[in-house]
DNA sequence: CGATAGTAGATAGCACCACTATCCACACCT
DNA sequence: AGGTGTGGATAGTGGTGCTATCTACTATCG
């Protein structure tokens, strides 16, 4: 298919496919001609797959270009290392610093530790993780982070039904794909689920305790 | 203090002070003069709040003030209600439309039915919800759907464990406060642990399981 | 065949966002 | 008295994610 027709059932402008091919998103299509090319279902596929990162998952588009990337090479990496791959080129860099920083990033280390998991110690959402302690350190409010093992354990729950869900698609390409649907979509996913359950878990708690201060 | 010294408290320099001054996410300081203020601990508290959220939570700078907004206005409104107040204000618009997207509400809304949920029509989680279902079904992964059971479950949990902690804070302000920071940072930081989570699954599977494929 | 529409590729422009810089008249401090 | 700091206003900056325009060419249709 030529580009228009792309567009068309993609539902995304012209332009911006073309800005995606410009920026590497997309893998240009097979050439024609010197000003021809044609598109397959697999441009289609991708195109889709970008916009739901950008759209749904709220990725910046160099975000998207490395997470793509991670797909496409991680495809020659054994299989047991290709979602580590994956995983790594979701995380943000948090640049992390400072006394403070390394102090939480010591907690993140122990937690880990203390539920058996294996991260390696380059993974950046350790660095994340850490991130979020200093940040709740100096609000006042270190003392949530004693509860994050119920938030462990409830991930670890998660972790298995995604992995579940992924390991039955079929091909390697398709795994990749949907480790990155399942953790960018169902992170999504799980955040508007998560607030719904605060709202649920407040009404609750504060319906049966009265109107008392 | 003054406002030099608010910013060497803070760690966000004085041009950036005044512009959360200007787009009102920090109140004005208590006035001594033509072109003097003074501002307290209470300007400091909020200030690093404003950072985390920006900083942590990754929100923009206009939801950061709506929030706000919400945690000031929220306490007039009745307890159980003020909790709603501020949790509608984090969701972001999703702008729903199309014949799929009804259909992808409906099914939220069965889901929430079913697992019990006291979450209003008007909540905009519960669009936002959808919105991720249809770019699941868009990328043909409308199936991993199936699985949100036990996103559900997770997320009670959570959030039982977070009302928990919060609604042992002393005072309204304190509690609203708690709320937001529980919300967005412990989104943030379950978001680092689900993916560390999946990281370890993905070891786990597919070394048990051997290099096949 | 010619008119019209579409195409790849390049370059420039635009709107928004989150600051950052500069300037002013004045105030504080020594 | 004078150097530094202040609130307030206005303008500028760098990054992001497109969008518009242009050129030289190609496809397609009557």
């Amino acid at each position: 298919m030529r580009i228009a027709e792309l567009s068309r059932r993609s539902d995304v402008p012209v332009p911006t496919i073309k800005y995606y091919l410009r920026e590497g998103l997309l893998p240009a299509g097979e050439r024609t001609g010197p000003n021809q090319a044609s598109y397959d279902d697999g441009h289609l596929r991708r195109l889709r797959l970008i916009r739901a990162l950008i759209d749904v998952g709220g990725l910046p588009v160099a975000k998207v270009r490395d997470v793509l990337d991670a797909i496409d090479t991680a495809a020659d990496e054994p299989l047991h290392e290709m979602l580590g791959v994956v995983a790594k080129s979701i995380g943000r860099t948090t640049s992390g610093e400072g006394e403070s920083f390394a102090e939480a990033r010591a907690t993140v280390d122990e937690m880990v530790q203390r539920h058996g998991w294996h991260v390696d110690q380059g993974n950046p959402h350790r660095d994340e993780l850490a991130g979020v302690l200093v940040g709740l350190d100096q609000l006042g409010h270190s003392e949530l982070s004693k509860h994050f093992d119920v938030y462990f354990d409830a991930a670890q729950r998660i972790a298995r039904e995604d992995l579940d869900y992924v390991s039955k698609l079929g091909g390697l390409e398709a795994i990749l794909e949907g480790v990155v649907i399942g953790t960018i979509l169902g992170e999504a996913a799980f955040a508007a689920i998560r607030r719904m359950a605060h709202v649920d878990a407040s009404a609750r708690l504060f319906r049966e305790r009265g109107l008392t201060q």
